[in-house]
DNA sequence: TCAATAGTTGACATT
DNA sequence: GAATGTCAACTATTG
């Protein structure tokens, strides 16, 4: 028996504590040891990933390497910039390795990934050790407890949690680690395909983090913003497993927060400090282990004992959030993902529905518009100008630092779906994939799920007012000043509804609110648009249309959904694409050839003023045009031929 | 079988 | 200002 010569992938687990699979490594008492990352070009070209989630991801990397040298000088994180799908073969082979080691993924590209990748080290003769550890519970033996089906409440959790049995305690870090082998490259590298290239929005440079096998000066560093194009990041947040250490000991020090914490009491108006401990981002690179935090918090909890709040308003609560979103993820697989085929999603015919390959039967990640007004609402709200300071301050935040609080995000998925827009959970989750620095696919599909009522939550009649809600936090409207400034001076009074204050009151406070935010000045007055709906109205509108289409009560994998006809249940004049009794699979509205540049619909920015239907007279045209639809040209299952092809000449 | 009740985080009026 | 009830009425669970 050969003496072990191991490879650690690190993948969502960029830490050194509480690391299961980590431990599993070094237990093998290895000869030499390589804390590796591939370059998957699914995050660098397919999944939507914005410059401040990058940035927090290299400043975790960066971290991470600094703590592996403290341990042993000779080791650091070996960036190696390849697929894993075609990398690996090649490095087996050139280190001579025995083992490979990894922390389990229950995301649906992360099992399709590792499933090729533990049988191409079969292939190699490489034993395959992988542990579970990005959860408080394996999200597969939760499931197994849960009858088999997705956990779909936090009760289920709790139950099937409780046949599990206890949350384990954390694993310190390790001590010591051991020597890599020779770090010699002599294969030669091949390319991933840079086609389709969903990010090149994220870009102002050129993408050349596949130009090299070991980075540009051959030492496998980290690689820089630089090198892979990107804009500047704009976020305060900093990433990293020592930062995130340093955040839970104050959160810990502070034993009244830990011990009696609510979500629901926590205001979503504060900043500088939030309310809430902003340690999801960790938790998603895996900077903080989950149950590291469990228990931390959990020790805090037995000393209050019944002073100390309870699942699920408490920390721990939240953790047990994360394991149900993550259980349901485990057993839909993609499905999970998007409303078409999926058994556990309520069927809404929202506005801008997605794309759909029926090969496949995933969505495409593009879509149709159905309505060039609900395009015009979508495109407003995502860019900060829907003349509802609530919102535009939120979604201006987000796009900024990558961080909102958790009711934040209420409010505007409620004001995107079902409580204003009338427009598909999927394509507000885009923009939150997009955006957010902690964005978690599992939480992030689960939440909208739960805020367009089609999944986890059911009561659509409880819509959140972009008024009322904020002032019940905060009247002063402070967040409101900070990120929509043009608003910095108006009373209080008005701060939520600019639109009522007085022109002579606008004058003096410097701001006119006026067109649809395109503009921002008048003359020596700074301009901010009035409000892109009628609330009131369109929250009529649309808890009548969820009335409707849960009355209906279809979901996602109905064969009436899958093929279309679906329609025949719904009034033509019914809110969303219901027109006709025949039609595309999920709620595509033409035959078309969506990567062509037509349109049937006047251009959105003259669309008509909101209200139903008042666009859609004479035929009706899916417009695809341009700058409006997404450019992702592949769906998840062609991902293996992306990353093995070759790199295609201009 | 079915009524009662609970469900992380609504708005508004009244006490 | 905090607590409670009503609005209109959802699903899933429980006894």
């Amino acid at each position: 028996m050969p003496s072990p010569r191991v490879i650690y992938w690190f993948r969502t687990d960029l830490r050194l504590h509480d690391s299961p699979a980590l431990q599993a490594a070094l237990e093998l008492k290895p000869e030499c040891f390589y804390p590796i990352w591939t370059w998957d070009p699914h995050y660098v070209y397919h999944a939507r990933v914005g410059p401040n989630r990058w940035q927090f991801l290299l400043e975790c990397q960066s971290d991470l390497s600094k703590s592996i040298t403290k341990l042993n000088s000779k080791s650091k994180l070996f960036l190696i910039r390849e697929a894993p799908q075609t990398l690996f073969p090649k490095l087996f082979k050139e280190w001579n390795i025995t083992h490979l080691v990894f922390e389990k993924d229950t995301d649906a590209y992360g099992r399709e990934r590792d499933g090729k990748v533990k049988e191409l080290a079969r292939k190699a003769g490489v034993e395959v050790i992988i542990r579970p550890g990005r959860t408080l519970y394996d999200s597969d033996e939760l499931v197994k407890e849960n009858h088999n089906k997705p956990t779909m409440s936090i009760t289920q959790v709790q139950v099937a949690g409780a046949k599990i049995g206890d949350i384990v305690r954390p694993i310190p870090a390790p001590k010591s680690l051991p020597d890599p082998g020779p770090t010699t490259l002599s294969f030669a590298q091949q390319k991933p395909a840079s086609s389709p290239d969903i990010n090149t929005i994220q870009r102002d440079a050129e993408e050349t983090s596949y130009n090299t096998l070991a980075g540009l000066n051959n030492d496998f560093a980290v690689p820089t913003m630089e090198e892979i194009g990107l804009k500047p990041a704009t976020s305060p947040h900093r990433g990293g497993e020592t930062v995130a250490l340093k955040m839970l000991d104050d959160i810990i020090a502070n034993e009244d927060y830990t011990a009696t914490f609510e979500k629901p009491k926590t205001a979503p108006t504060a900043f500088e400090p939030q309310a809430t401990t902003l340690l999801s981002p960790y938790l998603h690179f895996g900077a903080l282990s989950c149950r590291e935090f469990y228990w931390r918090v959990q020790d805090v909890v037995s000393k209050y004992k019944d002073k100390a709040s309870q699942p699920p308003t408490s920390l721990t609560g939240q953790l047990l959030f994360r394991d149900m979103y993550f259980g349901a993820q485990a057993a839909l697989g993609y499905a999970f993902g998007q409303t078409y085929n999926n058994p556990r999603c309520r069927f809404i015919p929202w506005h801008l529905p997605s794309e759909i390959d029926t090969n496949s039967g995933l969505i495409t990640g593009r879509y149709f518009v159905d309505s060039a007004e609900a395009e015009v609402l979508f495109k407003r709200w995502k860019e900060g100008r829907t003349g509802f300071p609530w919102i535009d301050a939120l979604m201006r935040q987000l796009k900024l630092e990558g961080w909102i609080h958790h009711l934040g995000r209420h409010a505007v998925a409620c004001f995107l779906t079902r409580g204003g827009c009338y427009v598909d959970w999927e394509r507000g989750a885009e923009v939150f994939e997009e955006w957010l620095i902690d964005h978690e696919a599992a939480c992030n599909i689960g939440n909208w799920q739960w805020l367009s009522c089609t999944a986890f939550f059911a009561q659509f009649y409880r819509c959140y007012s972009p008024i009322a809600f904020p002032q019940k936090w905060d009247k002063e409207g402070d967040l409101v000043r900070k990120y929509v400034p043009e608003l910095e001076h108006f009373d209080k009074k008005y701060i939520y509804e600019p639109w009522k204050a007085p022109i002579v009151d606008q004058k003096k406070w410097g701001c006119l609110v006026k067109g649809d935010g395109t503009e921002t000045a008048d003359g020596k007055l700074k301009m901010y648009p009035k409000p892109m709906l009628d609330f009131a109205k369109q929250r009529e509108i649309c808890i009548q249309g969820m009335k409707n289409a849960y009355q209906v009560g279809l979901y996602g994998n109905d064969p009436k959904v899958l093929d279309g006809t679906w329609r025949r249940l719904f009034k033509d004049d019914a809110e969303g694409p219901t027109e006709g009794s025949k039609g595309l699979p999920g709620a595509q509205v033409t035959h078309e050839n969506a990567n062509a540049e037509t349109d049937g619909v006047e251009d959105g920015e003259h669309a008509a003023p909101p209200g139903p239907k008042s666009e859609r007279k004479g035929p009706k045209k899916a417009a695809n045009k341009g700058k409006s639809v997404h450019k992702r040209e592949a769906s998840q299952t062609t991902l293996d031929s992306m990353v093995t092809r070759k790199k295609k000449k201009d």
